[in-house]
DNA sequence: AAGAACCGCAACCGCTGGCTT
DNA sequence: CAAGCCAGCGGTTGCGGTTCT
């Protein structure tokens, strides 16, 4: 049964990595490539190293055009973009950014970009609140971004996969979906223009209708269930418009718990949600009067600096954008 | 000047889905 | 079909360098 165990942990090197060490993988995966077979190329290679090390080593450092040092402006968007849309799928994300790793790009956003973020988190009086009427349960909020038709917010290089869209309740429309990132024409800092009053980005208008919904049904991604991804982070692009849609519909009490709980284990209550609301019943809440960006800026910042999962993140940065 | 605290990054760990036997 | 391996991924840790007190 099974394959031969990978290698004798008993006798593989562990720490860090010697220039020998490097030249000797190097040259063989430039010689011979990595045959597919990672476990068995420490061996050929002449290293005493396990094979899982070998290709993360291969993979974060020695790999050729890959790029150190400093992010700049337009990989912050990009990666505060995506981290909004998808979460803390580094692979994903380092899709977008040649020359840049998943794993550079996690130390990137745990030790600098998060810090950056909390610290552009201040107060906007032109970040205009709608609270939805104490009467309805429920209140759909749709964020007219009128982003560039070029910009890559949001837009991974390269369809998905059924279940990563899934996983992540992302809906992109399967026609005239362009994934390739396009250059950023906006002249302005990452962070003055995530400031609203500031920022060339129009201001995001919340509007309290369905109007600018108008997903097509046929085109949707569908679960492995058949149902449609979660329309609680439901996005939409539009080509005739150049605008990115964004509906969201949840309740105070959802939100919260999806906030609060920072992993993927609030997945079962949102689609328990969901559920509830194709039965035409929207859930409960004891909490109607405040909106997803009602919060307030400490709890946010509460919750950003507790969760590493990004799963409450993105939530909460979508609203940002 | 020296120790403490902090920071950034490379590497490791553990989990998961898919594949092989 | 079950058992077990593998590649890939995200989270975490450890350590060297830097800054602070």
């Amino acid at each position: 049964m099974g394959r031969a165990p990978c290698c004798d942990k008993a006798i593989v090197k562990k720490g860090p990595w010697s220039p020998e060490e490097d030249s000797k993988l190097k040259e063989y995966i430039e010689k011979y490539g990595t045959g597919g077979n990672w476990i068995a190329l420490p061996q050929k290679a002449g290293l005493k190293r396990c094979g899982k090390s070998c290709r993360l080593r291969w993979l974060n450092y020695l790999r050729p055009n890959l790029k150190h040092g400093e992010f700049s402006d337009e990989e912050d968007r990009i990666i505060l973009a995506l981290f909004a849309s998808i979460g803390s799928r580094w692979s994903i994300i380092a899709a977008q950014l040649p020359g840049r790793t998943d794993n550079d790009i996690k130390n990137y956003w745990n030790t600098k970009l998060k810090k950056k973020l909390m610290g552009m988190m201040i107060p906007n009086p032109n970040h205009r609140i709608i609270k939805p009427s104490p009467s309805s349960q429920t209140f759909p909020v749709a964020v007219n971004l009128n982003y560039h038709q070029n910009s890559p917010l949001f837009f991974p290089s390269q369809p998905l996969s059924s279940s990563l869209l899934y996983r992540d309740n992302i809906y992109y429309p399967s026609s005239n979906y362009t994934p390739n990132v396009a250059p950023i024409t906006t002249k302005s800092s990452l962070f003055t223009s995530l400031d609203f009053s500031s920022s060339p980005v129009p201001t995001p208008t919340l509007l309290t209708d369905n109007s600018s919904y108008r997903a097509d049904p046929s085109s949707m991604f569908q679960t492995h269930e058949g149902n449609v991804a979660n329309p609680l982070h439901m996005q939409q692009y539009d080509n005739d418009s150049s605008q990115m849609i964004i509906k969201k519909e949840r309740t105070d009490h959802q939100l919260q718990s999806f906030l609060s709980s920072g992993s993927e284990e609030s997945y079962p209550q949102i689609n328990q949600w969901e559920d509830k609301r194709n039965d035409g019943y929207y859930g409960e809440s004891n909490n109607v009067g405040s909106s997803a960006i009602d919060y307030d800026l400490e709890e946010v910042k509460r919750l950003i600096g507790s969760s590493n999962s990004g799963c409450g993140n993105s939530n909460f940065l979508s609203s940002l954008f």
